[in-house]
DNA sequence: GAACGTTTTAAACGCTTGTTTAATTTCCGA
DNA sequence: TCGGAAATTAAACAAGCGTTTAAAACGTTC
């Protein structure tokens, strides 16, 4: 019965999401919901909980690659990568995280704590090993949630992907492994080379002309 | 009345929404939507129809820049960014947006088309002149999904960012400037160096080493 | 001021939703 | 075999939704 309900929570979110639908499904009473999981949201929560356990059993395991943060910055993009655009019997969960994402309950605080943050915290030692020494704490934040942006942008704006980009190179230039090395590659020529604008060779012109372009530009 | 829909829909999608919400806070009786719009999606339509209207007036003039292609893609890259992290009035347009990009009706085709392809063909042809002389069409194409990506993961993973950044670091390192300097940096690394792995000088050993990695450590 | 098309109003309709109820079936140990 | 707890069922319930209706109010024209 739960591996009914997610799927549809997924598909339609939690209000479109009825439970004769979910009932109909599973074979079984519409009365079970409320004799099992007390009500809709009992059984929501209970979904949610599921997913939690099975996301901790799927931790990747980046101790036996420490040597390599290069290699170990690769292998998270690919994981995470490969749990957003799943497309088996698994993908309802990524796309049940993007509901979430925006359109908070309360479920969705022990998500960020308990599965987002240890991801969050992983990457950003990651990159700390990749960026010039004394880097400043924002700027490895802001790399991670570039990252993390890029990645699931890939589910997110799927419907934006798919009718902007020709079917045929969609299936050539931005499958899985394709897309894994892009964004690998993004990332660490961020990170080796430095962010701060000031200490990017080639921004240092663009860090004065900007200040002046606000200003004229952008309200003409 | 058209005015009060926009952010109700936006705020509880379209069918949370209810038009007694919607004629309540406008001051009008709920028959008036069957009168002027013929139902509850002929009014969504009429919104997104505004909007669109608005957007076409909202084109960023990148003509007078064109001598500047790195300035060029810091304004465009901010344009995108203050529009996506707007809190002010205009910020339900964007909300509504996200909406339509995981839940696609029939106003999304027209969406895409109208406002969103000629964007993305815009930045394809800034970081055309940025990036490395023969640069292949896809490269162009992830580059550019990489930053959207990294723009719009602020307002769909608002949450989540507000529950991992402490909320004074926010208003100081995560402001529109922070953050649309932050991008267009991440970007011009990315672009200027080449992005396709063989080429790029620290990621020689990488290429060998990914290939042996996805069958030993994905599955362990 | 009367007549007529337009707009606004309050009330009700039909439908779907989550939830509950009471009756029925199933299961299992004494 | 039997009896009672547990589980399942069909039916009904109350609430909320979008939509419709018919009457009232409005404004314009002669």
């Amino acid at each position: 019965m739960l591996a009914a309900a997610g799927p549809v929570f997924a598909r339609r979110g939690f209000d479109r999401a009825t439970v004769r639908e979910i009932c109909g499904l599973a074979g079984v009473n519409v009365a079970a919901v409320a004799y099992y999981f007390g009500d809709k949201l009992g059984l929501y929560r209970e979904v949610f909980r599921q997913i939690r356990q099975r996301c901790q059993n799927d931790v990747l395991d980046t101790s036996v690659i420490a040597g390599d943060p290069r290699l170990a910055l690769y292998l998270q993009v690919r994981h995470l990568l490969s749990r957003v655009l799943a497309r088996d019997d698994s993908g309802w969960e990524s796309q049940l995280m993007m509901r979430e994402m925006n359109q908070p309950t309360a479920v969705f605080d022990e998500m960020v704590q308990e599965s987002i943050r240890p991801q969050f915290e992983r990457l950003i030692e990651t990159l700390s090993l990749l960026s010039p020494p004394a880097t400043p704490l924002p700027v490895l934040e802001r790399l991670v949630l570039s990252l993390v942006g890029q990645c699931l942008y890939y589910r997110i704006g799927a419907g934006v992907v798919k009718r902007l980009i020709p079917a045929d190179r969609m299936a050539s230039d931005f499958d899985i492994d394709s897309l894994s090395k892009h964004i690998t590659a993004v990332t660490l020529a961020a990170a080796e080379n430095g962010l701060v604008l000031e200490h990017h060779a080639s921004l240092g012109r663009l860090a004065d002309a900007l200040t002046q372009a606000h200003s004229s530009d952008l309200k003409p």
